[in-house]
DNA sequence: TTATTGACAATTGTCGACAATCATAATATC
DNA sequence: GATATTATGATTGTCGACAATTGTCAATAA
């Protein structure tokens, strides 16, 4: 989704890190998945010390914890977390489109049209990854729009994690929600054209309410109730 | 300002992790100042190892910044970066004092006005540190009774760094802002005491921005107008 | 005088080895 | 047979050494 071109080499601890990052978010390393040092040692062919770099690295962006005591894994997404994230994300959504409101291009309006547009063939497709990787690139572009770097890093310390993986699971397969997903995208770029910034507050919420209330529906959860099972399966597969 | 007793003995990364990040707070360790490894190692006796993994979570904490190139730092607090945190921090306030306000309980609400009573005191002797660390304590029980973890990390993902440093030096030591500091704290608990929701979000909204509006006022930035410099001074000392 | 190059110092990056800790299994004692 | 104790293996924590990189500055040439 980024980083396509490096003018200098980065170091093992960024190759390392990025890696892990990608292997968290693609669901290769699954929640609760304990890390051994010796493992990551031999499945990167590098010493121990890059790797503890990489892995504190990750600890300090909350993508891995150390549980109880001294083991280090990927950070769980339990019920409590999603009913904690939505409502902050929701707020956070609303501020940013409306400073996106008051500042946003025809050029930028195209584009945010034309992703939702994609959407639309994706789910006809049955691309429910590509689904969720558009909608990310759908909200990424609202945020970006608005240029507040405080903004993008309190985001990004709500979706850190598996949170992606687990709305692919729980959310875009289900081919009802998504559609309801892309009619409220619209609303909100409707908002938008209209350089409306209370409207494009109140679309943008009302959207993650939504996605809160169909997420927590088709939610899976353990038999503790407490963390949510994320269980990867091909793209096209629907759950019915 | 927390952890005050241990259980397990910490390792070497979190002593030296704690005791990096109180020095940034306490400005020991001024924004920009490069964080030499060998140095550091001298300072605490330790190998580097434990020391770079403590650099390494402070840069995942985003207090810590590696600059062009390889070269680590105290993470400067520019004036966009002020511009961008106080909306963001105002909408987060409203969110947390409006959750707060359905839930709390008439112990906290004493709490509450019991900190900001110390407030007044402590602004009555001059003690401005006190002052800026009973404000903290003040956010950080609404936070701590909204008790949503999400909200917390959103929240100090924007107080990360010298921030309240910052706000010691540029804010705290005019008499007037205090007071209308204080003054605003009561409005906030009054909501609250009412259980108002949407009174408790605007006021707390209002008061950030208020507290933006004055930061502002009395900021001192470079003469390149990029960063702030936060200088040390007695806790008495008044700025005219 | 200015620019270039090269050597040297300072700093960070990486490594392999060893120590400490924790969990579990095995043994001994009652 | 049950409990306490010891051993053992797995994992993480820490260290010192060396490699790679970057920065500085003087010497030399234009």
């Amino acid at each position: 989704m980024k980083q396509t071109t490096f003018s200098k080499p980065r170091s093992l601890v960024d190759q390392i890190k990025h890696d892990l990052c990608t292997a968290i978010e693609k669901g290769d390393l699954l929640p609760g998945q304990q890390l051994k040092e010796v493992e990551l040692q031999k499945w990167f062919g590098v010493s121990r010390a890059p790797i503890r770099e990489a892995l504190r690295l990750l600890q300090g962006d909350g993508l891995i914890i150390m549980d109880d005591y001294k083991k280090r894994c990927v950070r769980r997404i339990t019920k409590k977390d999603i009913e904690e994230i939505f409502p902050v994300m929701a707020c956070l959504e609303g501020l940013a489109a409306g400073c996106a409101a008051s500042k946003i291009t025809t050029e930028q309006i195209s584009k945010l049209n034309e992703i939702n547009l994609k959407m639309v063939v994706a789910h006809k497709e049955k691309k429910y990854k590509l689904c969720t990787r558009l909608n990310y690139e759908f909200h990424s572009l609202i945020i970006n729009i608005v240029g507040n770097q405080a903004l993008n890093r309190a985001m990004r310390s709500l979706t850190k994690g598996s949170i992606w993986l687990w709305i692919t699971n729980c959310y875009y397969k289900r081919d009802d929600s998504t559609l309801l997903s892309i009619s409220e995208h619209n609303s909100i770029i409707t908002a938008l054209r209209e350089r409306n910034i209370k409207k494009a507050d109140q679309e943008a919420r009302n959207h993650i309410d939504q996605a809160y209330q169909r997420s927590l529906q088709f939610a899976i959860f353990d038999n503790e109730g407490d963390y949510v099972l994320p269980i990867l399966s091909n793209d096209k597969e629907v759950i019915k």
